[in-house]
DNA sequence: ACTCCAATCTGGTATATACCAGATTATGGC
DNA sequence: GCCATAATCTGGTATATACCAGATTGGAGT
């Protein structure tokens, strides 16, 4: 039984999915364009691409500015909670990892940062700004706020791996609280931008602000993820075998 | 500087978040109809839908299906891993909440929840599924399965208030470890409508999964937010003060 | 082989128009 | 006052069309 009173662009939704599943499109493979799509369900291309807008909000397919649309990989599991540096836990789970350094400098503590940080307004803090790949998409642009107090001359190193990994081995920095917050959002300006995707893209927020024993302000990660590139997995408590 | 490169549907955005700022709108306020937008803007409604569609993902507004454009009231801040019930954390908050049972039933364990939480396929299993407001504004629908091996005659219950504080002041449970799924998805099929919104609407998915203290099965909750109604916020570790 | 540039392909933006379906409001009969 | 119903208002869906801008491709010239 059919839904025959359901709109057009949603039946298009179904067929869609329906015909990427048979032809056995996987991960990052290109759909057929727009208008080739709309010539074969004999509709207009604005209705394809409302139909296409669905399965992309659910995370079946992504765009590709200008170049088309293309399936999307399987989300990545993250666990905010653990001091895991992206490059490993990307590894374990089988894909590649790359991460970028759009830039680094070292500037003064803004109001917004002085009221949940604790530090004063101009202090000198760190300021990273890093794009994430994963099977080269991609998937999150992160700005990190560290504070140099606790890490001097972090700036001439290599960012490109794991900042948490170089405060814990090289300055035996380690946080003993953090304040996590997580919520959707709507990607713009800069980091829409830098992760080449529209204006408007729904994306999802993370901020990490972390403090050591003695409750000093060491750093403040806010990661702009792709809203279906993750999937966030937190276990509490142990398991008993 | 006017960013007068930017397209259409953008400028319209920023002149139309300028003007709700300007005009006070405050929460669940609405705004004026999209033709009328249409000819105050000097462009088609088209375009106007574009630009209101932008606020919608960046949480601004929300539309009330054929009834008009609204104000987003503020996000509510949410612990999934802790086990306060909701109407508590809403009116800690200063909101006033209401949850409707929609149905609940005894039912048998399906596949995929035999696969997570380790019933066997048949077993019976409590399944409610709730629709829960903050304002008079429904933000989320909520399916619970519980194990009636531990908690018989659940069902005859009052379920519009924390399931999780019955089990815990009725019958004794607790749970000691817990699975925490959370990712964005589309809202589609039951889910979106039994919250009143398009097909394709924005939300995220918390998912939880909780076991006792012998690692028996308790509970499963599977919820599905609105994407503008929440803001997760998790504090680990202990701040010195 | 290589570079450069033009042609072409892609999705992105924009206008105009029409009708539908649910929600709300006005109206008229009681 | 009340209730049923009709008119109206709202956003939702759909088609047709045009042009733009970035990405890719293909070919000419070296």
């Amino acid at each position: 039984m059919s839904r025959t009173d359901y709109p057009v662009y949603l039946q298009l939704r179904d067929r869609l999915w329906d015909w990427i599943e048979a032809e056995q499109l996987s991960s990052q493979q290109r759909l057929p364009s727009e208008r080739e799509l709309s010539e074969r369900f004999r509709t207009t291309r604005v209705t394809i691409r409302q139909a296409l807008s669905q399965l992309e909000a659910e995370g079946l397919i992504f765009r590709s500015n200008r170049r088309g649309w293309y399936i999307t990989p399987e989300r990545l599991r993250y666990d905010p909670s653990r001091d895991l540096g992206f490059n490993r836990y990307v590894i374990e789970q089988g894909f590649s990892p790359r991460t970028e350094t759009l830039f680094k400098t070292l500037t003064e503590t803004p109001v917004w940062l002085s009221e949940i940080s604790g530090l004063e307004v101009g202090t000198p803090i760190y300021h990273v700004f890093r794009r994430r790949y994963v099977d080269e998409r991609g998937l999150l642009v992160e700005h990190n706020y560290i504070n140099p107090a606790h890490c001097p001359g972090l700036l001439s190193e290599s960012t490109d791996l794991s900042i948490w990994q170089m405060l814990r081995d090289k300055y035996n920095l380690c946080p003993e609280h953090r304040d996590i917050e997580i919520y959707p959002l709507a990607l713009k300006g800069l980091e829409a931008e830098s992760l080449h995707v529209n204006q408007g893209t729904a994306g999802l927020y993370i901020q990490r602000l972390s403090f050591d024993q003695r409750g000093n302000f060491l750093e403040l990660d806010r990661e702009y993820w792709l809203h279906d590139a993750l999937k966030i997995s937190v276990r509490i408590g142990e398991r008993p075998s």
